[in-house]
RNA sequence: GCGGGGGUGCCGGAGUGGUCAAACGGGCUAGCUUCAGGGGUUAGUAGCUUAGUGCUUACGCAGGUUCGAACCCUGUCCUCCGCACCA
C-alpha cells in the first residue's frame, strides 16, 4: 500500500507554498471555473460538497492542462442563520463561529486537493465585503429598483424573519419544512426584479444549462398576458386579471381572495361581516398546501360589481380557491369557460351563460323519439355516434343540416316531448300538447321559460333542478357546456360571431376605450423581499429621520458595519439592541434619527460574489470591470439543482442589473451550468436527519482524496444519483495501489508493443472527449481497463514504450487523483492522440486471437474427453434458419465452428459459407471464418498456435471474400 | 392537471438497430497463492438440464416497423423531480 498520507501531505503543501493555482491577467484564453461558494457550518464539508468541488476541480485542473489560464476560486456566503442561532443556543459570537468554520472549510478543501486560487478569497461577513452589497442596495434605490412597501409577507415564526416568496416551499419554510408560514402586514425593502422578468425570461434561451433548469425558471416566471379589467363597486373600482376577457360576457359572479385586505372593508357594518370574518379566520388557519386540494368553498358577501361592459349586477364572493399571490387576487366567475368557476358555480347554483360556441359539430340525443328512424336521420346526413341499450341515441348534426333536423323533428315529435341541441348555441324544441311548437335558444333571458317547460313537460323529476343545472349534471352535454376551447363568441353583444382570439383583442380595446381595463402582463415572479429582521447579514444602508424621511447611507459613509456588541437573547432583531448603532445622525438634516435594523437577505451576497473573485482586494470599486469583463462570464458554473429558482434567478437579475448601469459589458453571468446529483445511501439522500451521513473527511484519512475523488467521479455519471457504497471506495484504493506499483514494473518483450501505443492513444482520444462532455465515469472506466491491460502485459512490452504509455496514463488520471500523479511525474500538460499509432486492426487481432484460442483450448479439453460426442461447438452469434438447419446436419460430424465478427457487410455471407461448409466438410476439426481478415491473423499467428496446441495448424488458401477458407487444426 | 427525467443481472451502472447474457465496479460462490487481520490471482454468478454439447427466456408491460430492437414507432403501467385551484 503506497503512503497516500504522506504523498498528499507533501503535495498539498507543495502547491500551497509554490501559490500553484494563483492566476492572473495573460495572453493565454482565459476560462472561468466556478462552484456554487458554501455557507460554512459549524459540520463542515459534506460528500455533496465534496462531489461538487471535485467535479469543478478536474475540470479546472484539466482546462489548465491544456493551456488555458484558468480562474478558479473559492469563497463563503459566511452570513446567515445558523451562527446566529448557535449564538442564541451556546453564547458563541456569530464572528467567531464563522471564523472557525471558515477555517475548518479551507482545511478540508485543501485536504480534498483542490486546486483553488485561494488569494482570491471572498467571505460575505467580511465589511471589505458586505460594503458593496450596500453599495449595491444604493444604486438600486437610484434606479428606483429598491422600494419600500407595506405588504401582506411571509413569516417564518422559526426564523423569526420574514421570507422572500423563493423562500417558501409548500406553504413552508425552506429552512424548516415542519414549520407553516404565516402572513404579516409589514413594511418591508424589496427589489424590483419584476423589472427584468422579460429579460430574464428571453434570455434563458440563449443558455446552456440543464433543459430542466431553464424549464424551472420559466415555470417561476412564468409570464402570462391578459387584460386588467376594472368593476364597479360601490364607488370604487376594482381590478380583475384576467387571460380570458373574451368571456367577459359569461361573468356571473366576481370574486376575491378571502385574506384579500378590501373583502373587510366590504363587509365593513353590513350583516355579513362576521361571517365573512369567521370565513376568512377558518381559510386563513387552513394549512396553506392543503389549501389547494380542498373542495371549493366560499360564501357571498353582500355586494355586487357592475359588469363593465353590460352594467349587470353581479354579486361578489370569496372563495378559498382563489390566491392573493397571483394577479390581482381578484377573478371574474365565467363557469361556463372554466373549470373551477363551473364548479364553484354548480356548488353555489349560479348562473352560467355560454358566451363562446365550439366548432364542435351540433349534438343532440334523442330521448323516445321512436318516430325517427335511423334512416331519416342518415338520409339529411346525420351521424349516430351512440346507441344505448334502451334505444337512446346521440347524433352528430354537419352544420347543413341544422335545419333539416329542426324541420324533422318539429314534425315528427310527439306532443309534450322535447328536444335540444347543442352547437353554436343551445336550442330547446318544445311540443306543446296542442301540437304548438315553442323554440327557445338557452340565455339568460329564457333560461327561467325552459325550466318552466321542462319542470312541466317532467313533472317531478326536474323540480329541484335547473336547466343549467340538467345540463352540466348530463354527462353528455356537460362535456359541451364546460368547455376552454376556442370557438366562436354567441351571447355577447357587438362581439357575437368573432373567434374568441380576435374576441380577446376587441373586447379589451372596447374596454380600453372606456377605460375600464388595458392589457398587462402578468408574472408569476414576484419582486424580491430582501429585508431580514436578523443581526448576521448585511446592515441595509438607510437611515430613518423624523424630519427628511427615508435617507439613504451616503456612499462615502459606507460600510455600515455590523456592531458586534447585540443582545441575543432580546427575542427580537439583536440589531435593535445596540443603541449606538441604531442611534444615528440623520445625514441630511444632522438631526436624531434612526438607522434601518433589517439586514438583507444572504441572497443578496451570493447574487454577486463571482465578480468579486476577479478583483477581490479594490477597496475604490465593487470591482474593475476591466478586469470583470476579461474573466467574466462564467465558463462553467457548477452547483445544486436547489437553487434553480433562488440563487441562479438572482445571480442573472444582478448582472443584468449591472449591465444596465455600465458596470460590465455582458448580461448573463454563467453561459454554461451543470448540476450535480445528489448523493445517496440506501437510497436516500445523504443527511442528518437519515443519520446516513459518510463524512468525507473520514474517508479522506482511511483512504486518501485521491481515492475519494476517483470513487467520488467513477461510480456514476457526475449529473446522476450518487448511490454511496462503502465497498467500493476501498477498490478503488486498491486500484490506485496497483497503478502506483506499476510505476516500479520491469518490462521485457516487445510484442505488445504496438497494441499499447495504440491502446494508450485510443485512451488520450476517449478520456478528453469524456471530460469534456463530463462523462467522468467513462474517462475513468477507460483509465482502469487500461491500467489493467498494462499491468497483465507488462512483460510482452519494451521499457521505453512501457514508460512512454505509463506517463501517459498518469497525465491522464492527474485531473481526478493529482497527489498521486504528481509524485509519479506526471506530464503537465494534457497529450493529445498519435492518429497514426492507433490501429483497431491490431486490438482487434489479439482480441480475435485470445477469443479463439480460448475456444480451442475449450474444445479440445472436450476432444481429450469423450471425441465422439463432439459435434459442435459454436458461439452462437447469429440466429438464422440456416444456422439452425446447420447445426442439426453437422451433429454426426467431428466438427469445430467458429465464426466471429459479424459485421454489416460480411452478416448475409456467412449463410452461404455455413453452406459451403455443409458440402465440403473437413476431415478434422475446422475453424471457419467469416473473414479473410482473420483467417490472415491466424496465418500470421501460426508459430505462435502451433507452439500453443502442440500440433500442426494447416491453413487454407483465402482465394476470395465470399471463399475466405479454412484452417485445419490437426490434434493428434 | 402541466412540464421534465427514468424503468437493463443481487446492487451501482454501461450499452441507443447486428461482434450482447450484457462493458466497468461492487456483492456473493469456489479454487490457487509461505496471503494471515479491507492482499494478489483464476473461474463461476438468468432459468432448466447434461458427463459435455444444449435448450429456454431476457433489458417495466402490450403491440408495431425490420431479415434483425434494450435501442426506432404506438399505446400502457410504474417511478423520480419541478410547478400548480396561475384566473
Amino acid at each position: 500500500m503506497y503512503n497516500f498520507r504522506k504523498i498528499e501531505n507533501k503535495w498539498q503543501k507543495i502547491w500551497q507554498q509554490k501559490k500553484s493555482f494563483e492566476t492572473g491577467k495573460s495572453s493565454k484564453k482565459k476560462f472561468y471555473m466556478l462552484e456554487m461558494f458554501p455557507y460554512p457550518s459549524a459540520y463542515g464539508l459534506h460528500m455533496g460538497h465534496a462531489r461538487n468541488y471535485t467535479i469543478g476541480d478536474v475540470l479546472a485542473r484539466y482546462k489548465r492542462m491544456t493551456g488555458l489560464n484558468v480562474l478558479y476560486s473559492m469563497g463563503y456566503d459566511s452570513f446567515g442563520l445558523p451562527a446566529e442561532n448557535a449564538a442564541i443556543r451556546e453564547g458563541v459570537h456569530p464572528l467567531d463561529y464563522t471564523k472557525k468554520a471558515i477555517k475548518n472549510y479551507i482545511n478540508q478543501q485543501r485536504s480534498l486537493g483542490l486546486s483553488y486560487d485561494w488569494s482570491r478569497m471572498v467571505c460575505t461577513h467580511k465589511p471589505d465585503y458586505y460594503k458593496w452589497d450596500q453599495w449595491i442596495f444604493l444604486q438600486f434605490l437610484k434606479k428606483d429598483l429598491a422600494y419600500r412597501k407595506k405588504a401582506l409577507v411571509n413569516f417564518c415564526p422559526r426564523c423569526n424573519t420574514v421570507l422572500a416568496n423563493e423562500q417558501v416551499e409548500n406553504g413552508k419554510c425552506w429552512r424548516h419544512h415542519d414549520t407553516e408560514v404565516e402572513i404579516k402586514d409589514l413594511e418591508q425593502w424589496f427589489l424590483k426584479i419584476t423589472e427584468y422578468a422579460d429579460k430574464l425570461y428571453d434570455s434563458l434561451d440563449k443558455l446552456k444549462w440543464p433543459e430542466t433548469i431553464k424549464e424551472m425558471q420559466r415555470n417561476w416566471i412564468n409570464p402570462s398576458e391578459g387584460t386588467l379589467i376594472k368593476f364597479k363597486v360601490d364607488d370604487e373600482c376594482i381590478e380583475v386579471f384576467t387571460t380570458r376577457p373574451d368571456t367577459l360576457y359569461g361573468v356571473t359572479f366576481i370574486t376575491f381572495a378571502p385574506e384579500h385586505p378590501k373583502v373587510l372593508e366590504l363587509v365593513k357594518g353590513t350583516k355579513y361581516e362576521t361571517d365573512v370574518k369567521k370565513f376568512i379566520n377558518k381559510i386563513l388557519l387552513e394549512d396553506k398546501s392543503e389549501r389547494t386540494e380542498k373542495e371549493k368553498e366560499g360564501m357571498f358577501i353582500g355586494k355586487y360589481a357592475i359588469h363593465p361592459l353590460t352594467k349587470e349586477k353581479i354579486p361578489i364572493f370569496i372563495a378559498n380557491f382563489v390566491l392573493l399571490e397571483y394577479g390581482t387576487g381578484v377573478v371574474m366567475g365565467v363557469p361556463a369557460h372554466d373549470k373551477r368557476d363551473y364548479e364553484f358555480a354548480k356548488k353555489y347554483d349560479l348562473k352560467m351563460i355560454t358566451v363562446i360556441a365550439q366548432n364542435k359539430p351540433t349534438r343532440s340525443y334523442l330521448v323516445g323519439a321512436s318516430a325517427i328512424t335511423n334512416e331519416d336521420l342518415e338520409k339529411i346526413g346525420i351521424k349516430i355516434v351512440r346507441r344505448k341499450d334502451d334505444g337512446d341515441r346521440e347524433i352528430e348534426i354537419p352544420k347543413q343540416s341544422v335545419k333539416k333536423y329542426e324541420k324533422m323533428i318539429t314534425d315528427k315529435l310527439t306532443p309534450n316531448f322535447w328536444n335540444e341541441y347543442i352547437g353554436e348555441e343551445i336550442v330547446f324544441i318544445f311540443k306543446h300538447k296542442d301540437g304548438k311548437i315553442e323554440r327557445l335558444v338557452l340565455n339568460k333571458d329564457t333560461e327561467e321559460r325552459i325550466d318552466k317547460l321542462a319542470a312541466d313537460f317532467i313533472g317531478e323529476n326536474w323540480n329541484k333542478k335547473c336547466v343549467w343545472k340538467w345540463l352540466s349534471e348530463n354527462k353528455f352535454y356537460s362535456d359541451l357546456v364546460t368547455h376552454e376551447e376556442e370557438g366562436i363568441l354567441v351571447n355577447s353583444e357587438d362581439f357575437n360571431g368573432l373567434t374568441n382570439k380576435k374576441a380577446i383583442i376587441e373586447i379589451t380595446s372596447r374596454l380600453n376605450s372606456y377605460n375600464l381595463g388595458n392589457k398587462t402582463i402578468q408574472y408569476h415572479l414576484r419582486d424580491w423581499l430582501i429585508s431580514r429582521q436578523r443581526y448576521w447579514g448585511c446592515p441595509i444602508p438607510i437611515i430613518y429621520c423624523d424630519k427628511c424621511g427615508i435617507v439613504p447611507v451616503p456612499e462615502k459613509d459606507l460600510p455600515v458595519k455590523l456592531p458586534k456588541k447585540v443582545d441575543f437573547k432580546s427575542g427580537g432583531n439583536p440589531l435593535a439592541t445596540n443603541k449606538e448603532f441604531t442611534n444615528v445622525k440623520c445625514p441630511k438634516c444632522r438631526g436624531n434619527a434612526r438607522r434601518e435594523t433589517d439586514t438583507m437577505d444572504t441572497f443578496v451576497d451570493s447574487s454577486w460574489y463571482f465578480l468579486r473573485y476577479t478583483d477581490n482586494k479594490n477597496t475604490k470599486e465593487i470591482f474593475s470591470p476591466e478586469k470583470a469583463n476579461y474573466w467574466l462570464p462564467i465558463d462553467q458554473y457548477i452547483g445544486g439543482r436547489e437553487h434553480a429558482t433562488g440563487h441562479l434567478i438572482y445571480f442573472r437579475f444582478f448582472t443584468k442589473f449591472f449591465k444596465d448601469i455600465k458596470l460590465i459589458n455582458f448580461d448573463e453571468p454563467a453561459l454554461r451550468l451543470f448540476t450535480q446529483g445528489d448523493v445517496n445511501k440506501n437510497g436516500v439522500r445523504m443527511s442528518k436527519s437519515k443519520g446516513n451521513v459518510v463524512d468525507p473527511m473520514d474517508m479522506i484519512n482511511e483512504h486518501g482524496s485521491d481515492s475519494l475523488r476517483f470513487y467520488l467521479m467513477f461510480v456514476s455519471s457526475p449529473d446522476s444519483v450518487f448511490e454511496w457504497d462503502d465497498g467500493g471506495i476501498i477498490s478503488v484504493s486498491n486500484f490506485l495501489n496497483k497503478l502506483y506499483d506499476l510505476s516500479k514494473a520491469k518490462c521485457g518483450g516487445r510484442e505488445k508493443d504496438g497494441i499499447v501505443l495504440s491502446k494508450i492513444n485510443s485512451l488520450i482520444g476517449s478520456v478528453t472527449e469524456n471530460i469534456e462532455n463530463f462523462k467522468y465515469n467513462r474517462a475513468l472506466i477507460g483509465i482502469m481497463e487500461f491500467t489493467n491491460y498494462l499491468h497483465k502485459n507488462k512483460d510482452y512490452v519494451s521499457q521505453k514504450v512501457f514508460n512512454e504509455s505509463y506517463k501517459a496514463l498518469l497525465t491522464l488520471s492527474h485531473p481526478f487523483v493529482p497527489h498521486l500523479t504528481s509524485e509519479l511525474n506526471c506530464d503537465s500538460k494534457w497529450p493529445s492522440p498519435n492518429r497514426k499509432l492507433i490501429n483497431n486492426e491490431i486490438e482487434f487481432e489479439e482480441e480475435f486471437l485470445s477469443s479463439t484460442m480460448n475456444d480451442i483450448h475449450k474444445i479440445i479439453k472436450l476432444i481429450k474427453k469423450k471425441p465422439n460426442r463432439i459435434k459442435l461447438s459454436v458461439s452462437e452469434l447469429w440466429k438464422y434458419d440456416f444456422y439452425k438447419r446447420l447445426k442439426s446436419e453437422a451433429s454426426k460430424e467431428f466438427k469445430v465452428l467458429i465464426e466471429k465478427l459479424m459485421t454489416k457487410e460480411h452478416g448475409k455471407e456467412i449463410p452461404r459459407i455455413v453452406q459451403n461448409y455443409i458440402k465440403n466438410p473437413g476431415k478434422v476439426p475446422l475453424v471457419i471464418l467469416s473473414q479473410m481478415k482473420e483467417l490472415e491473423i491466424l496465418n500470421s499467428n501460426k508459430k505462435m498456435l502451433e507452439k500453443e496446441f502442440g500440433c500442426e495448424i494447416e491453413m487454407g488458401k483465402n482465394d476470395s471474400k465470399a471463399n475466405p477458407g479454412k484452417v485445419s487444426i490437426l490434434i493428434e
